[in-house]
DNA sequence: TATAAATAATTTGTATACAAACTTTTTGTG
DNA sequence: CACAAAAAGTTTGTATACAAATTATTTATA
């Protein structure tokens, strides 16, 4: 590869970078960040999973989750609730002030995604959907 | 946004990781990171460019490429030499051990970009290119 | 059923990324 | 020329991410 510009693990994270920035600029209002926007999303989805749902659903780390519970933990927008059936598990619930940021969030979040696919034309829209989806799923590559 | 994965945010972070992930194993052999090598990369084209100058190439924050090339020069890969001109910058190069890395990583990443793409076909990977390109350098959105 | 294996969560350490503040040096302007 | 503004680099603080190790608990198996 010649150029850097040409490495499609550059252009994903640098086409991932832009969309982050303009989702946290946006959300920055209120206090939350893209990652934790998306973690509260699943939640919005239903209440009360277990961590290690969570993590599978959003393919992240165990402990990038324990590290996102805690601040939205600290921010009162959810809560750790021990499980009755087994104790090594915590079962993750919204707080009132966690349930209230659904619709403003959700709205800031098609806003972001309107104007960052307004440059594309819809059949390009969907081509890239499919193919980011593909990419992102696939077991290996 | 009904799901988040939906969300372009989000089908953009999840690409990334997965190519990101499949470069790093693969870069680990050498101690070497996805981002080192980009970086690495962009000195092999070009030695002795300043710091700021590589960090707008690769569309990084000063204080991240502060941090990485703190490493790669604890690393001996590259070293940092006080311009003559202004006494404000350094001038990046290259030590040989950092040159000889040139062929295999470069290999390596060719390696990982024909897998990652190798899920699609030659008009799709146009495409995709294309419109990450445009996604990445958009002015705004 | 005793015990090995697996699971859930956390802790620690490393590597991006950026924002904001700061230092030093250079440039631009009156 | 003096002084404000800009630029280059660093430092500090916060937020992802993951790997590896650890603890506590549960499941599977001999």
């Amino acid at each position: 590869m010649e150029r850097i510009e040409d490495c499609f693990g550059f252009l994903l994270g640098k086409a991932y970078q832009k969309v982050f920035q303009l989702e946290k600029a946006r959300l920055s209002a209120y206090g939350v960040t893209p990652v934790q926007f998306v973690l509260l999303h699943v939640l919005w989805e239903k209440d009360g999973q277990k961590g290690v749902e969570l993590g599978s659903r959003l393919r992240l780390d165990g402990a990038t989750i324990t590290g996102l519970l805690d601040r939205l933990e600290q921010m009162g927008l959810i809560e750790r609730r021990p499980s009755l059936n087994d104790r090594r598990t915590n079962l993750i619930y919204l707080t009132p002030r966690g349930r209230e940021l659904e619709k403003p969030l959700n709205e800031i979040s098609d806003e972001v995604n309107r104007e960052a696919m307004s440059i594309f034309r819809e059949e390009e829209i969907a081509v890239l959907k499919s193919m980011l989806t593909r990419l992102g799923l696939e077991q290996e590559a």
